[in-house]
DNA sequence: CGTCTTTGACCCGCGC
DNA sequence: GCGCGGGTCAAAGACG
């Protein structure tokens, strides 16, 4: 018995009636489109119908009522198969085309077997434009060199509430730079933040050089940080402390007024992939 | 004082 | 069993 990723990579697009572009599902050495019929995949789906269970609960989050997800999104589920499975003849694995590489996620050329606390990841990849705001309070615990990557990969685990087992890693992708992959990890175990009682330490706000500001981003940061560094890169000022997309992202105050205000529709709008998990 | 980042050490899964 | 690589721990220092 060996473990597969089962994988769901969507492609969004907030701006128009069809929040989802693309849509592609991996399994193991195989692949297939939303439209295609996978059922017929030689021997996987009839011999194991937890693969066909888990499938549907990676793609139904995202249908009929399609949330709009502005970034790309990998939603991974490892699910053990049998070793006599062969690997498909007659459909050679194509790479999607916006997501990144498999060497992006692994440098291992075979399956990869997830650790514990690994089983279910939400991966995103956005550009600097895209990063999501994050209503949680993160806190870094700790940062590796990723083995053929120049950039390292940054741990945080969810600070907003004691005991809360999610987190997150952060790294920028080799292939792109400019983008970042998120990882997720484990749900979080509380509905909203709290309001934390120092913000000592939290908002590091040495003045960055640009060159300081690029190594930071490679050192990677929470993503508020990451998005108000790269604002200032990108644009040379901070207006007011606010970021200049509004839409994306919500100054100090604003956050705090809206999470005590808390309703369901904003974090909803804040956090699609969440949404179907409430 | 509480919370943060940094960073070296340690732990553990995995392949050989 | 050993080595590699990724993930986590924890001490130290910084910040408001």
């Amino acid at each position: 018995m060996e473990n597969w990723d089962l994988q769901a990579v969507v492609g969004g697009n907030s701006s128009n009636d069809h929040p989802i572009e693309d849509l592609e599902f991996s399994f193991g050495p195989w692949s297939f489109q939303q439209d295609e019929d996978f059922v017929s995949f030689p021997g996987i789906f009839e011999t194991n119908p937890k693969v066909f269970d888990e499938l549907e609960q990676l793609y139904k989050p995202f249908y009929p009522d399609l949330n709009p997800l502005s970034t790309q999104t990998i939603i991974t589920s490892s699910i053990p198969v049998p070793l006599h499975v062969d690997e498909p003849a007659e459909k050679p694995k194509k790479k999607p085309s916006f997501t990144v590489s498999q060497s992006d996620i692994s440098a291992s050329p075979k399956p990869r077997r997830f650790r514990k606390n690994q089983q279910n990841r939400v991966v995103e990849h956005v550009t600097a434009d895209d990063l999501p705001s994050d209503v949680w309070a993160w806190r870094k615990y700790g940062q590796k060199p990723i083995k053929g990557s120049p950039f390292p990969r940054s741990y945080y685990r969810c600070s907003s509430s004691k005991g809360c087992l999610a987190r997150k890693q952060v790294e920028r992708s080799c292939s792109d730079p400019r983008v970042f992959i998120i990882t997720y990890t484990a749900d979080h175990c509380h509905g909203h933040p709290t309001r934390r009682s120092s913000l000592a330490g939290s908002t590091r706000s040495k003045p960055l050089t640009a060159a300081k500001s690029i190594e930071a981003h490679a050192e990677g940061e929470t993503v508020k940080q990451e998005r108000m560094k790269m604002e200032v890169e990108l644009h040379g000022e901070e207006k007011g402390g606010k970021i200049l997309s509004p839409d994306l992202l919500l100054s100090d105050d604003e956050l705090i007024r809206r999470l005590e205000n808390f309703d369901e529709g904003f974090f909803v709008d804040q956090f699609p992939h969440f949404s179907h998990e409430m």
